[in-house]
DNA sequence: CGTAACTCATTACCTAGGCTAAAGAACAGC
DNA sequence: GCTGTTCTTTAGCCTAGGTAATGAGTTACG
């Protein structure tokens, strides 16, 4: 039962620093995320998007229009739905995503060089369920 | 480098449900970081606090005056420097967290049900490193 | 000594990123 | 065709963090 609570506290506290030493310095942590759901997905509406990253609908409304402005995006008109939207990711979008898996890839050596083979190798176990946990 | 990936997205996203299925209504997952820290370290100044937690001494200066105004926290003039504060648990703090443990317990039940006992004795594994590298 | 530089806590203000409530448009069932 | 429901958006709020600046206390050095 004291893993609960060491789960807990761990993920709030990276959290907090992962919001901090973000990878791409434009983005949100959140509107990555989206582009990353986007990207596995295919396109989405907003309200799908809101459901898979467990926001409400106007948050995604504001993250979707962020994206958009910052062209990583189309919205266009839902094909069998006038209420609905359909979200895209535009080829800069994927040329973004790529450049900053590069990034990523420094930050985590920075970050494995901490942490010995056993260490990382549990993380990485657990990173799926975490995943998993995150989305039931 | 997949394994980055999710983890990150799998911290973000369950920092947010955490944060909003919180366990104890009354005192945010900082607080409640806050007095599990002083809970293991006896007392600590404000800025040893920040440090630990990785917030900045205005936060932390904030945080304090909300457990002190619910009374788990006392103020104390640090003994051996007047600009120095020393803060400690009072035994309201201790019961609280006694109850709130009770509670995690609960959440505990719920969430172990919707993982086998692999994906549980992987979070398990991880919840370790994951404050260790929240701490490093 | 005494003053200059530093440190701790605090204050004041700002920002990000969520939320709820409400409204407008489009759809679906009776 | 009405009535109720669903999708998006708008408007306004709140929380939890941050930076910059201040005041009091301490330390180092001339």
């Amino acid at each position: 039962m004291a893993a609960v609570n060491a789960l807990r506290t761990g993920v709030m506290r990276l959290s907090r620093r992962l919001r901090h030493q973000r990878v791409d310095e434009s983005l949100s942590p959140t509107e990555m995320s989206v582009l990353g759901t986007l990207a596995r997905c295919g396109s989405a509406t907003p309200s799908e998007l809101a459901r898979k990253e467990h926001v409400q609908p106007p948050s995604m409304t504001r993250i979707v229009a962020m994206l958009e402005a910052k062209g990583l995006v189309r919205l266009e008109p839902h094909p069998e739905d006038r209420r609905q939207k359909t979200v895209t990711q535009t080829e800069r979008a994927e040329s973004m995503l790529a450049a900053s898996r590069e990034k990523r890839n420094a930050w985590l050596a920075e970050l494995a060089g901490q942490l010995d083979e056993d260490e990382w190798a549990r993380l990485a176990a657990a990173a799926p369920v975490l995943e998993k946990l995150a989305h039931s």
